[in-house]
RNA sequence: GCCGGGAUGGCGGAACUGGUAGACGCAAGGGACUUAAAAUCCCUCGAAAGCAAUUUCGUGCGGGUUCGACUCCCGCUCCCGGCACCA
């Protein structure tokens, strides 16, 4: 036992202990993960989303990883070998429009910015295996995403075409729908514009149905942990349909009109056809009517100059062209319309007014005909004022008359089927991913164009295809698109001048795969070491932002799904999916508003830390709100903060105290009890929900308690100083520095505060009495102490005795009476 | 419109599978210590009534189930996030 003298009084100075400790963590590298086959430790994968080196850290950043340390360090106590890596997602516009305003090339921009932030990173004190960074500008990262590109190029999974695309003007440079939001990028909020283009896609749609069913086991539902939110926006981004594709014959034509439609129960009630302004059918019709011409050409620009399309007039005109009913075989006009999209199903739909919303307004503006072929059971449905969408009993519809709606759909499909006119149809809304963009800074496309070949992969053994980092943007195309150096090569298969693709990939290619990288990061012989990713994946815990629900953690389940059926892994092995679960952390605001630097609310990570040290940003930021709400900045509770730090600090005084009396055994026990019950509430909100809020709260009581704790004997102060340790090991996960302080103020050495979880002593929970609360009609009347395993009769007869609940009987007879263990009695009464 | 999530003191937020509503912190007020300030410590802190013990009301609104409802069910209102002419 260690003497007075030794517990003498410093103040607790933040910044002199953040930098003893973060200097001994770095000598003993006890952050790395361990991937010697030989550890027998469980092994979890914690992850955070990885920066974007935009300059400085901002407080998003700093919740993010403070989130991901609190969990990395506590399962390393829990006695797991764990993997918490970091790195940059390196390749990115704001390093272009950067290096345009500093005339420097985007490359010095992003590595400066590099180094800049590693340094806020370190001086957070956040438990990284730095031996795995990962800069994803770097040739040695990005060659495998060029390598894995030319795989797929071979399996068909990436090809090129020319398509309508989202064009931004001021990013210069083509978007893949999932970054076109409110019609406008994603990045700098300009409205999008509609181009023809010869690009290259990666074909998501054909894992539509995996990326969907998929979802399933990341639901809470089947013991996955992704958000319900998440799952419902991606579920709803792929927007699977079922439903029955219909060929319409043209009148006096050889063409056939295909549409997609997920009601063919509606069949007989069809009064017109629609077809979007890029369908052929409309471009042929217009080939001899100048009026259409116009109308189409209008149809392009509008519906991408218009920010608000959900309210945009729908508008058509007819092509002068008659469909023939599959059944009937009456005509009904071909229109083309604004509201039909031509890359959603056959970019032609059938109308019905009678029982679509879009359709009934459609046919009033221009005076179709609307023919209800839908009742409801009682017959009383109508059409007059609106649409009657719901499905029901059908009319009007000759052989088909009073079948449901669902009888019908089979009815009238198997009735096109046979016939060669209709078939079953799943459709999607989700596109393939166009992965192209005319952007100096990302990773080469590695395809060579040649006059005679034609767009020829760069063979497996010229990767990497390297960007020349020493190019200056000037704002308008690409300099890469100039570069002779890079773009003249020889053509790989007939050996005559040809030239380089000029575009890059779209820089969410990088971060889809990153993840996977890390369990062996530096491998360079594979895009991953097969045993590496055996060993570690999936991801336990991803943490980021709620922002990429659909982006990134789309894109990133779909690249693992890619590395899989390249065979880089076995799927039933490593998993189907590289996240297991996800927490997805709210917004950091400052005045109700979120931070950010054009709002100019900032708050500097820097500041705080040099006025109150790292742990109490950390310590702040994770009580002031549970981690997927929204966090309001608050100088004071960062005070608040700091002043616990404080108020822990000065425990230790309490190790000075005489004990040469005897000890008092309640509040001894009643100490102890606190001591465990606190483990056990911080201990589970690790295992689910991650309330650190809670937790934290958890620890401030049980600091209020030691605070509160007279002790006078020797059984007294092993209470106190076992509550203590188990204090600062709990607080471990949320300020590491000042615990390994506290730790070595208590004889501890690094790895008891840092690598050892307290636990819990179920003796000390129990107890010989409760306070039993009395109920008279469930109102609180009384509270009573008992034995803890009292009956119900005991229970009542010393309830009884109570002078208060006396009262509250008098003149009453009992009815009935509950009792709930360890909490309640409820005596249930009505008068005499 | 559709999907998801909310609504609890002055504020951020607690409340295990229905069982003491308001833990913990912030702010506020009062007091102690100090020449003074800071720091620290103690007390009060949902509303109303009362000197007090105590009582009544109280978790967005209206119903219901229950001995007992912030929690479950039905019907609303409002707020936040996402998607939106998807055939």
């Amino acid at each position: 036992m260690k003497h007075s003298k030794d517990h003498e009084q410093q103040p607790y100075n933040a910044q002199s202990i953040e930098t003893k400790w973060q200097k001994k963590w770095a000598e003993s590298n006890i952050d790395d993960a361990c991937d010697d086959i030989s550890d027998q430790r469980e092994t979890y994968y914690c992850l955070e989303m990885f920066p974007y080196p935009s300059g400085n850290l901002h407080m998003g950043h700093v919740r993010n990883y403070c989130l991901g340390d609190a969990i990395a360090r506590y399962k390393r106590m829990q006695g797991f070998n764990v993997l918490h890596p970091i790195g940059w997602d390196a390749f990115g516009l704001p390093a272009e429009n950067a290096a345009i305003e500093h005339q420097r090339p985007p490359a010095e921009w992003t590595y400066a910015n590099i180094d800049q932030m590693r340094g806020q990173l370190k001086r957070l004190g956040l438990s990284y295996d730095w031996s795995r960074e990962i800069t994803t500008c770097k040739p040695e990262y990005y060659r495998w995403e060029q390598w894995l590109f030319i795989k797929l190029i071979e399996k068909g999974l990436a090809y090129q075409k020319e398509a309508e695309v989202n064009w931004c003007n001021p990013c210069h440079t083509v978007l893949a729908n999932e970054q076109v939001e409110d019609g406008a990028c994603w990045r700098c909020k300009t409205p999008v514009v509609k181009k023809n283009l010869k690009q290259w896609f990666i074909k998501i749609t054909d894992y539509a149905e995996q990326l969907l069913d998929d979802l399933e086991q990341l639901s809470t539902s089947k013991g996955g942990a992704w958000p319900d939110k998440v799952i419902g926006m991606q579920r709803h981004w792929i927007g699977k349909s079922s439903g029955v594709e219909i060929s319409f014959n043209i009148e006096h034509s050889d063409e056939v009109l295909d549409i997609f439609t997920t009601r063919p129960d509606t069949l007989m009630g069809v009064s017109y056809m629609a077809v979007a302004a890029a369908h052929p059918l409309a471009i042929q019709a217009a080939q001899n009517n100048t009026e259409l011409a116009f109308f189409l050409k209008e149809c392009a620009t509008i519906s991408t100059k218009e920010a608000d399309i959900a309210t945009m007039e729908k508008k058509g005109m007819a092509l002068g062209v008659n469909a023939i009913h599959p059944i009937t075989g009456e005509t009904v006009p071909v229109w083309v319309a604004n509201f039909v999209l031509m890359a959603y199903g056959t970019g032609a739909v059938m109308s019905v007014p009678a029982h679509d919303e879009r359709d009934f307004e459609f046919a009033k503006q221009y005076n179709l005909n609307i023919k209800q072929v839908i009742t409801n059971r009682t017959g009383d449905a109508n059409v007059d004022n609106a649409a009657f969408t719901d499905t029901g009993i059908l009319i009007h519809s000759a052989a088909f008359n009073d079948l449901d709606s669902e009888q019908a759909k089979q009815t009238i499909t198997a009735w096109l089927a046979e016939r060669g006119k209709g078939k079953e149809r799943i459709q999607y809304r989700l596109r393939d991913w166009l992965i192209s963009r005319q952007r100096y800074w990302g990773a080469p496309i590695p395809v060579i164009h040649c006059a005679d070949c034609g767009a020829v992969a760069v063979p497996e053994k010229d990767l990497p295809v390297v960007l020349p980092e020493d190019l200056q943007p000037t704002g308008g195309s690409s300099p890469l698109a100039e570069c002779e150096a890079f773009l003249n090569v020889d053509c790989p298969q007939c050996g005559r001048a040809a030239q380089r693709e000029a575009d890059t990939f779209d820089t969410f290619m990088e971060s889809s795969w990153y993840m996977n990288r890390y369990m062996s990061a530096h491998c360079d012989t594979a895009m991953v070491d097969t045993n590496a990713m055996q060993r570690w994946a999936p991801v336990d815990q991803y943490i980021g932002g709620v922002e990429h629900a659909v982006l990134h953690l789309l894109y990133a389940r779909f690249y693992h799904k890619l590395m899989r059926d390249v065979g880089l892994f076995d799927g039933d092995k490593v998993g189907h999916e590289p996240f297991k679960n996800l927490l997805t952390q709210g917004m950091v605001l400052l005045d109700g508003t979120k931070m950010s630097k054009s709002r100019g609310n900032t708050v500097d990570p820097n500041t705080i830390i040099t006025l109150y040290g790292c742990d109490t940003a950390r310590l702040f930021t994770l009580f002031a709100a549970p981690p997927e709400k929204d966090l309001e900045w608050e100088e004071s509770g960062v005070e608040g903060a700091h002043r616990f730090l404080n108020r822990v600090w000065r425990l230790f005084e309490k190790l000075n105290i005489d004990i040469a009396n005897e000890d008092d055994e309640k509040s001894v026990k009643d100490l102890r009890r606190i001591t465990h019950m606190t483990i056990e509430k911080v201990s589970r909100a690790f295992e689910h929900g991650f309330a650190f809020n809670v937790a934290i709260a958890a620890q401030m009581e049980l600091t209020n308690a030691l605070q509160a704790f007279e002790m006078t004997g020797t059984a007294g102060k092993a209470a106190f100083i076992e509550g203590l340790q188990a204090l600062v090991k709990m607080l471990a996960p949320f300020v590491p520095h000042f615990a390994c302080e506290c730790g070595e103020r208590l004889g501890f050495d690094q790895a008891a505060v840092i690598m050892s979880w307290p636990t819990v002593d179920e003796a000390a929970l129990l107890q010989d009495e409760i306070a039993l609360v009395v109920q008279i009609q469930g109102k609180k009347r009384a509270e009573i102490m008992v034995p803890k395993d009292v009956d119900q009769n005991t229970a009542l007869a010393l309830a009884k005795e109570d002078p208060s609940v006396c009262k509250w009987l008098q003149g009453m007879q009992v009815v009935k009476v509950i009792l709930v263990k360890g909490r309640l009695l409820n005596i249930v009464v009505r008068p005499a």
